[in-house]
RNA sequence: GCGGGUGUAGCUCAGCGGUAGAGCGUCACGUUGCCAACGUGAAUGUCGUCGGUUCGAAUCCGAUCACCCGCUCCA
């Protein structure tokens, strides 16, 4: 079975039958930067769909939302993103090998630590760092580094029309933050109990220093996130739990197991907050180590929430301050937090606590690429190549296909009120022109699981021929049958 | 941000100082009773962008934008 090799034979196959453009192509593209066509929004619409329905729909103990992008600038100060989601790097002016500030080593150690914090920007473009004795991890250089350069990883937008009056805002880097400042709204309106979850969709936005490999990694991308809270105690439970679930995910929609797998984090890797952390990892055709996070699933245990107590009794000085993020320090944390604005009280244990939070977040584009990667496949059929997008049906982007055999002898007229009938029900498509054979193989490029052919025969006995995709065989269906067998086989 | 590579029709690419090309695809008409069929015809290009050299630039030079590969980075 020959596959898909190269990224580029990918891109150009979601160019050519219209998955993904790059964004702006008529005036040359802009970096990093993607857009979804016809059959690709569709797709993509499709995983966001499958996701929720697992997460939301499909559970009783989780809930949706939807927050604005823009949030309230204290938001990312208790989150931590506003101080430290920004890298101070430097430049081995010898190998050219850019390394981050807090990655140098001394130049009597070796190695360079991993996971250190990261640095306020605003104090670290003041601050003066001393790299005379710092070693470069990649040729052994000492002190023959460039001035750090710091980066921005949040992008920042103003609010505001009059220019003399306007606030800054920055456009959210994950869309978890917004879940956690609504645990309070949604624990009083929507009559739940812990332990529960809240799940979002959205775009997110980070300046990430270097994107990568088509929608792998953009500046602008798309999360599926939950925050699953639970009592302290019980998340390791969680944590497990929503590790198989979300993995299971992947595979109940076609991806290949041998293409996927789980990647546990090093202790020393983890995040100063979390707890565990585990990626759900795919085998994609390009890279350095082909296997590349399309989900990240954390125990981010009560950090978030304590967070925001603590930025919540911070308001005061951001009032004094002007809303100057970096001249407010978070107030520390009540002694009585389990008692702060964002706990929880457990009624028949009598319990006080804040939930710890089990957060799987996915990747909506990286996902979106994976399933239209694992379900491309090319075969031989008659000396002529085929090639055929093998989606699960509940994520191709089109359902059904519906043909006259041949463009007279009022097959038309029939093949129309069949898709007209089915077009209610499914995401269907209609094609008269050409020859029937180039017509199915043009569906199989788009994925297309059916296609159903007006022939002679209907006007005789009023049944089709349906033809699938995966095997190409050939079967007749009285007509009237055609959207109970289309809802059977879809599973829709 | 560094190094290497690539930008020519929707896609894959040829052309590499002298009139912009091919295959596939697309569209139209005809034919066609089931797997990219056949015939005839047609459309489609800021040769990524800007500037320079030249009588003349897709071609040479510079800058820039974008993509790919490798570093680096990826709470």
């Amino acid at each position: 079975m020959a596959k898909l090799t190269r990224l580029d034979d990918i891109v150009s196959l979601c160019k050519r039958r219209g998955f993904i453009y790059q964004s702006s192509d008529i005036y040359g593209g802009l970096a990093s930067c993607y857009d979804y066509g016809p059959l690709g929004v569709e797709l993509k619409r499709n995983v966001r769909n499958a996701w929720w329905k697992a997460v939301v729909q499909m559970r009783d103990d989780v809930l949706g939302l939807d927050c604005s992008i823009l949030m309230h600038p204290m938001v990312w100060k208790a989150s931590g993103h506003a101080d430290k989601f920004a890298d101070l790097v430097t430049l081995c002016k010898k190998c050219n090998t850019r390394t981050r500030v807090d990655h140098l080593a001394d130049g009597e150690q070796t190695g360079a630590q991993e996971h250190t914090e990261h640095i306020d920007i605003d104090i670290a473009a003041g601050q003066q760092h001393d790299l005379s004795g710092k070693k470069c991890p990649a040729c052994g250089a000492v002190g023959q580094f460039s001035k750090p350069m710091a980066f921005r990883l949040m992008f920042e937008t103003q609010m505001g029309a009059n220019v003399d009056d306007t606030m800054t805002l920055f456009l959210r880097p994950e869309t978890a933050q917004g879940i956690f400042v609504n645990f309070r709204n949604v624990l009083d309106s929507a009559r739940v109990k812990v332990p529960f979850g809240i799940a979002q969709i959205g775009k997110s936005f980070r300046n990430e220093v270097t994107t990568k490999a088509f929608i792998f990694r953009t500046r602008e991308f798309e999360q599926a996130e939950l925050e699953f809270f639970c009592k302290p105690g019980t998340d390791e439970d969680w944590y497990a739990h929503w590790k198989q679930q979300r993995f299971d995910w992947y595979l109940n929609l076609g991806i290949r197991k041998d293409n996927l797998r789980f990647r546990d984090h090093d202790p020393d890797e983890l995040a100063h907050y979390a707890k565990a952390c585990v990626d759900v990892e795919y085998k994609f055709p390009f890279g350095s180590g082909d296997w590349q996070e399309l989900e990240g699933i954390a125990n981010r245990t009560d950090y978030d929430l304590r967070q925001h107590q603590r930025g919540m009794r911070t308001m005061n000085d951001w009032f004094e301050q002007k809303g100057d993020l970096s001249k407010i320090a978070l107030k520390d944390e009540d002694d009585n937090y389990i008692k702060g604005p964002l706990a929880y009280f457990e009624e028949q244990t009598r319990d006080r606590y804040v939930p710890y939070v089990i957060e799987p977040s996915a990747g909506v584009d990286r996902s979106t690429l994976a399933f239209l990667v694992d379900a491309y496949d090319e075969e031989e059929v008659k000396g002529e190549m085929r090639n055929v997008l093998r989606f699960h049906p509940h994520l191709a982007p089109i359902k059904a296909a519906v043909f006259p055999l041949v463009k007279k002898d009022g097959l038309p007229e029939i093949a129309m009120n069949l898709y007209n009938g089915l077009k209610g029900h499914f995401n269907c498509f209609y094609d008269e022109k050409g020859a029937v054979g180039r017509r199915y193989r043009r569906q199989d490029e788009a994925g297309t699981p059916f296609c159903l052919t007006i022939d002679g025969q209907t006007k005789e006995d009023n049944t089709v021929t349906v033809r699938d995709r995966d095997s190409m065989a050939q079967s007749r269906i009285p007509l009237d049958q055609v959207k109970n067998f289309l809802r059977e086989k879809l599973d829709l």
